[in-house]
DNA sequence: ATGATAATGATTTTTATTATCATTTAGTAT
DNA sequence: ATACTAAATGATAATAAAAATCATTATCAT
């Protein structure tokens, strides 16, 4: 099951790779995997140091350049959130979702209310302005901080 | 009428710096009123530009540190857009707001719904999250920039 | 195998913001 | 009015994230 949806991601990415005449190398092949299996929301240092234990040898303008690379073919999403490091959401097979973060530890909690979608839309009409994309971010405290 | 917002404006950053015991300046006096006067959403570049009119002497750090000052006594707020420069919205006698951000132009508009806040009060609640402050931005494409 | 060129890895550059620090200034006590 | 204490300033340096540079290596079509 994630194993399908694992080359399903690859072959999203390969595709993407081949129509634009990129190349195939073993730091693209690791890159992608480890970003396919690490959790949610990681950064490109946390990832540079998951891949550099299956390749030690790997630069970290490498795992940049193609956390770049999985953004612009969609497979990835840059998300920045205060002073904090860039970091990249996995996309594929994923439904939008917005974040509560929480203001004590950090956590991202991902939530999706269809009802305040829609109103979105309505209230971008309403200014004669047609919506591409948005970001939904509330901060707060957390249950688990709360309970502390 | 703007006179007296900004004579509201001024008292209410002079009973902080008196509280805190910090002091007045003319820097200070310069900076405050250059910031009260000029449009939302200004840039430390930009505001420094307007003030060094008034005081040619003053220092880029100085505008920078008034504005992190005025941050704290609530006076602005930094709305940090993508990659660009952090702009600081004057926050006295402004009800809350949410932005739509065009893509192609860069215009913010300042827009607000009460059912929107109200679900999002709500999406919190559901997840035992206590909501402390919200941003939301819906970026796409402006009346402007869609007729020409 | 060869050649064209994309990718890599090390390093430097860029850019925004904060920190440092010598000097000046404000506000208070004398 | 003078002197003292500490905050503020302005010039500059430090920091940090991300992008750019560039010599070298690797890929891939021929
Ligand atoms: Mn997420
Ligand atoms: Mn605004
Ligand atoms: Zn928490
Ligand atoms: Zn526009």
């Amino acid at each position: 099951m994630d194993n399908i949806n694992k080359k399903e991601f690859k072959s999203t990415f390969i595709k993407y790779i081949e129509e634009k005449g990129l190349r195939h190398t073993k730091q693209r092949d690791v890159i992608v995997d480890a970003f396919f299996s690490a959790g949610r929301h990681i950064t490109s240092e946390e990832l540079f140091n998951i891949v550099k234990k299956k390749y030690p040898e790997i630069g970290y303008a490498t795992v940049q350049r193609n956390l770049n690379l999985l953004c612009k073919c969609s497979l990835a999403e840059e998300i920045k959130i205060g002073k904090q490091k860039t970091r990249y959401e996995q996309k594929y097979g994923n439904t939008h979702h917005d974040h509560l973060i929480c203001l004590q530890c950090g956590r991202l909690i991902e939530v999706n209310d269809d009802k305040i979608e829609k109103l979105q839309e309505k209230l971008a009409k309403k200014n004669n302005f047609t919506p591409v994309k948005h970001k939904l971010e509330i901060y707060g405290i957390c249950a688990g901080c709360k309970s502390k």
